[in-house]
DNA sequence: AATGAATGAGCGTTCATTCAT
DNA sequence: TATGAATGAACGCTCATTCAT
């Protein structure tokens, strides 16, 4: 009985393991600016390939498995800056769009999933879909209180957070100071 | 005459029409998203590897020579909003800006090679070279008039219109109204 | 119950069965005068391209699979002509040349390898630094009975039978009685 | 009328100094221990490829076409060598050997084709034909003189001169002293 | 569920050779 | 006769994906 029940036990741990390993590798892979061949992204973690197609059937999975922490954490710091800056709207919206940006320069991943706007697994559209409500709220009260363009939404905001998390990285080095065009954006949200 | 005048220009038309078709085979491999094999290029152009090789020893070589006519009518219409405006500086910095973003949405490769910063082919550096002085000469005007933040060169210019022409890309389908980036950038720009 | 024990062994029959008719092929390319393209060769062993980088990853990787069974052989038989000289020093320089020189003109792919001087698989190593040991013990006692020029080494041998193999090769047609050669080389290592 | 004849002059000329480069470019290339593809080398002796085929048909041509002057200054040597002995058999023996085998050394392209055994070119032919003429008669001499073993004909000298040469670089570095190698072939001829 | 061998499409690249001019 | 553009076979190598065990 005992070993029954541990037998599957045993194995979501080894399933865990080899999980967890294969995320890593893909990470260093990533960091390291490669492609993610599943191939040898399998053998790096000493996992067979079948066992890595059985994790991540589609390389856009692995891609949300490796962004969805960073994803987390965008979500997170976009609603603590909301909670934290009160009834200070403009505060809100900066802090919000700034925290985005933070995130998504810092994550590779996420910034690839997010920038194609579309979203494969339901835990990151989940996220996806907080996010939206989060910014949409800001965004309404921004507009009321007169301190945003009428003509931007929620995916204005990802689109352009994107943009310039890419503009950050169009050249042989990166750029200098990142967040002046963090400010730029932030000026230029204002209605004209 | 005419004939003995023709003939070694007729190689040249061979040679010419070669070029032409690779290009043109390129080109919708681009459009398509797809990358740009030359293997399969001169395949589809119904020209031999080696041909194609010869035409376009590398990738870069090929992404230029694809970008290349919308880089120089990009300078053109840079060159000609300034123009136009005369001393209006507001309004020649607005204009090369929008002039630019309209050509950058427009080529895909030309956003691919102005996104990487960096010129193998003499042409398209020489290209390069005009627009970032053209860029160079407004930007002086603007800041001394008081138009533009002061942290901000050509290079970033660069990046952000490249970062914004990615914005309009950035997911399922294209963005509506795209000038309103545009707008956002410029007003983004003023100083604080 | 022998079922279950053979089952994994039925891969690595499958797997076996492939690398086997690998070096068949190869082999026949290296009678032929040929070089080993991997491609060619997996297509003629009827073997996907993968599957042959898989077991051999590079051209040496392959030669010395090829040579492995040879460079053995001639260890043994280099071992035995030495034993079974007894205190006979003659004889056995003689005999280990003898069987160095048979087993080198039989296999082209020991000749090549053994050429190189350089081992890139730990087998191949192994054998070589045998049969370094062997022969330098023979050219000691040589050495010291006086049968022997002082400068000559383990490489030295190497290196002059393999030179005395291709010249067995040397033409359009194969050198009548290679012994010949042998024995001119054993009298030209004896002392001025 | 002077233009008539001095138009295939000119030509020669320049058809000389075609052949000139190619050649030079061709001996770079062996001396760099690379191939000779003729599409390079025509490349870099700023020939076109058709005038490269005009000049060398196929490999061995310029192989033989690179060997040549090598291959008569081996005959010279040779000669030299023999005459200078006057009636010492030995010394000619030695000598002519010693000289072959150095210009052996010294040329890539000569220990390629004289390894071969067969040449396409007539020029080559006849070098090589005074060659075993020549040996042909130190050799009888020195047989008479009971200097040489019986079963060494002029074909076995070329086969053992190339086998030692191709001896003096089997390894990842040129071997010690060459000239060793040399003796331990001249004290092997002699009769046992 | 895990393994890893096998497969083969496909891309990059070279080079011998032909042929129109 | 010289030129060099064109050709395409051939090889090196990678990788996504399947499947038997």
């Amino acid at each position: 009985m005992p070993e029954i029940l541990a037998r599957p036990q045993a194995q979501r741990v080894d399933a865990a393991r080899n999980r967890a390993r294969l995320l890593e590798v893909a990470r260093a892979h990533l960091l390291a600016g490669n492609d993610l061949p599943l191939n040898t992204i399998a053998r790096e973690a000493a996992v067979g390939v079948g066992t890595a197609y059985r994790h991540f059937p589609n390389r856009a999975t692995l891609l949300e498995a490796l962004a969805i922490d960073a994803f987390e954490a965008l979500l997170e710091q976009v609603s603590a800056a909301i909670v934290a800056s009160g009834t200070d709207t403009a505060a809100a919206l900066r802090g919000a769009l700034q925290a985005a940006f933070n995130e998504l320069r810092g994550d590779a991943a996420l910034a690839k999933i997010l920038s194609s706007g579309a979203f494969s697994c339901a835990d990151t559209a989940a996220i996806a879909s907080d996010l939206v409500t989060a910014f949409t709220d800001v965004l309404a009260r921004a507009r009321r209180e007169g301190l945003l363009r009428e003509d931007v939404g929620p995916d204005d905001l990802r689109r352009l957070l994107c943009g310039l998390a890419a503009a950050t990285h169009a050249g042989t080095e990166p750029v200098a100071d990142p967040s002046r065009y963090l400010e730029i954006l932030v000026a230029g949200l204002r209605p004209h």
